[in-house]
DNA sequence: GTCTATACCTGGATAGAC
DNA sequence: GTCTATCCAGGTATAGAC
């Protein structure tokens, strides 16, 4: 049960998780993945038989990373608001990242979506997870009826920001619009109680 | 000069332009494009050397056929701001290809970007013809300092969209938001003389 | 211009020695 | 668990007959 520093198959999963990211999953060979961990290509069919199991395995770990990081929010803040922020500022942080190879996220499930991929759904649910947790911070800013659709605005922007800043090389774009969000969303808090209709008739 | 029906090569560069679309460029093979064209695989050659070249062809393609778009809609509408109706109405128009396959811009140029290809300039060429269209338009509602700014911001929340549309298959997505497009938009005009700096300044 | 045949390489995957 | 050697499929690209 106690966890050594790191295993092999961990390693492996860590510098896929990398090479899928930056050249994206069909253009990164067993090759590519070998060399990154220095191992015989040979070997590696001892820790994932094919290549589509490490795909499953990168997915799955990034599926707890984004947990992990969901969690620590909703630990750190308190108020909603801040919690969305921490979103948002992503995209500031991973900025460089960002323009260079776009969001993580959003480009693999464009790949796997393109490639009719079996995984297609399991990538997915790395949305969804944001998707859910946005969704809840909404519901407790007020916004009942309207959480869902605002968590899939806010999604929908930042993949568009992170899009375009990719294909054009542009940070400060993702500047530009990162403060038009946050402006966006303290309109949405002071407009909180008169803009949800379930919540000023339910309760 | 003159133009018979559709030549061999217009009938391969159509058919790719079609398959770079549905399977991405990377996923697609010779074998794929030559099939659709009813051909075999060495004749093909014979109108291209390489893939690259075909890939080019096709971006030049598309160049060509969104510049015609565009111009169409300069001239079949007359205020800036029905034109910039027609761009988000895309959206809707394509509703099932984006849900199935996403934007045939937005994902070519990440694809490009992630496989470092020496033609992701010129696929990025199409998206900044769509940029410097609105650009114009939104000068002509009264926007000169912002326009640049809200041709970005509008291009980009169509790629958002088109891209969660894509992946969670989710098509009532696009309505909504395009619902809220609209309305951001005709926001813009009505205040347009009171929200750009340099209109009021410099004239 | 179109075909068949074929060369060449890369990438995924297996077998078996150590 | 790690290695080398090897197989096989598919992909790009070429040569040369018709």
């Amino acid at each position: 049960m106690s966890k050594p520093t790191q295993t092999t198959r961990e390693r492996i999963v860590a510098a896929a998780d990398e090479l899928f990211y930056q050249r994206g999953f069909e253009h990164t060979s067993f090759t590519d993945i070998a060399q990154a961990v220095k191992l015989s290509r040979g070997n590696f069919y001892h820790h994932f038989k094919t290549k589509d199991d490490i795909l499953e395995a990168v997915i799955a770990y990034r599926l707890s990373n984004t947990q992990a990081m969901l969690a620590a929010w909703e630990t750190n803040s308190q108020d909603p608001e801040s919690r969305i922020n921490h979103f948002i500022h992503i995209l500031i942080m991973n900025q460089a990242k960002i323009k260079q190879f776009g969001c993580p996220v959003g480009t693999l499930c464009t790949e796997l979506a393109k490639l009719n991929h079996a995984s297609h759904t399991q990538a997915n649910a790395i949305f969804t997870l944001f998707k859910d947790w946005l969704q809840s911070q909404f519901i407790r800013m007020g916004y009942e009826a309207k959480a869902n659709t605002l968590a899939m605005h806010l999604l929908g922007r930042s993949q568009g920001i992170a899009l375009l800043a990719n294909t054009f090389k542009d940070e400060t774009f993702i500047e530009h619009e990162v403060a038009q969000l946050r402006r966006w969303l303290s309109t949405l808090k002071k407009s909180a109680i008169h803009t949800d209709d379930n919540t000023l008739r339910g309760h």
